[in-house]
DNA sequence: ATGTATTTATTCTACATTTACGAAAATTGA
DNA sequence: TCAATTTTCGTAAATGTAGAATAAATACAT
């Protein structure tokens, strides 16, 4: 790939740290997937997506204040840049596209 | 990955065939992609995806007979099985119904 | 106040799966 | 056999997955 790909991974922390607005980090994105979807990822996998996702442009990151509650490092929030918008909507856009452009009789022997 | 997870280029190969219905083999695949996207994918990327597809059960081939044009193989037709259309409807609804959970906020600064 | 335990988060490292490319092999009609 | 398609194969690169290691902040005992 060209590098400037999203993967399907990445599209859906995409749009989870569109959902999670403004409060993405780590832990709660692989929270909010693990409640929205029938997947569980380990933490690993989230932050090296969001890694690359922000190599790429299609994010940008800022630490938090520390909280005062029980224990814990400072969070990294994540939030979508006008690049990474763009790339949802095209591929948003190309699915609709081709769904609506497959004839019902593709269907018919289901 | 578990072996039953749909990539990025295989959502978009098995829309594809969907739309070319009932004419999708490899090369047509190719051109399909090529006319429809900003990408063209080298046939063998087509094939690779083609066949892990096919392992997953999304997908089924047959040969179909042989054409009176100057040359050719035998073309390989594939379909999408009643699970391929169940995996990419998931995918449909579960991007639907994130993308309506973002806030627009999110987009607000851009 | 200081040090240690506990909690919450991110980084690092390694490996599996998917995607990509292009050359080679196979099959068919002329 | 030759030319035209099409699939198959081998290899490399990008993406996805996992968990241990590390870091940072608060709580608590001394």
């Amino acid at each position: 790939m060209k590098g400037t790909h999203l993967g399907e991974f990445e599209e859906l922390v995409l749009l989870i740290i569109g959902v999670l607005y403004p409060n993405a980090y780590g832990l709660a994105i692989k929270q909010e997937i693990a409640d929205q979807t029938k997947r569980s990822p380990a933490i690993g996998a989230i932050h090296s997506a969001l890694s690359r996702l922000e190599d790429k442009g299609f994010l940008k990151s800022h630490l938090a204040d520390a909280t005062h509650e029980r224990g814990g490092r400072r969070k990294k929030l994540y939030e979508i840049t006008a690049s990474g918008k763009q790339a949802i909507e095209y591929n948003r856009s190309l699915r609709n596209t081709l769904w609506n452009q497959i004839p019902e009789l593709a269907w018919k022997k289901l």
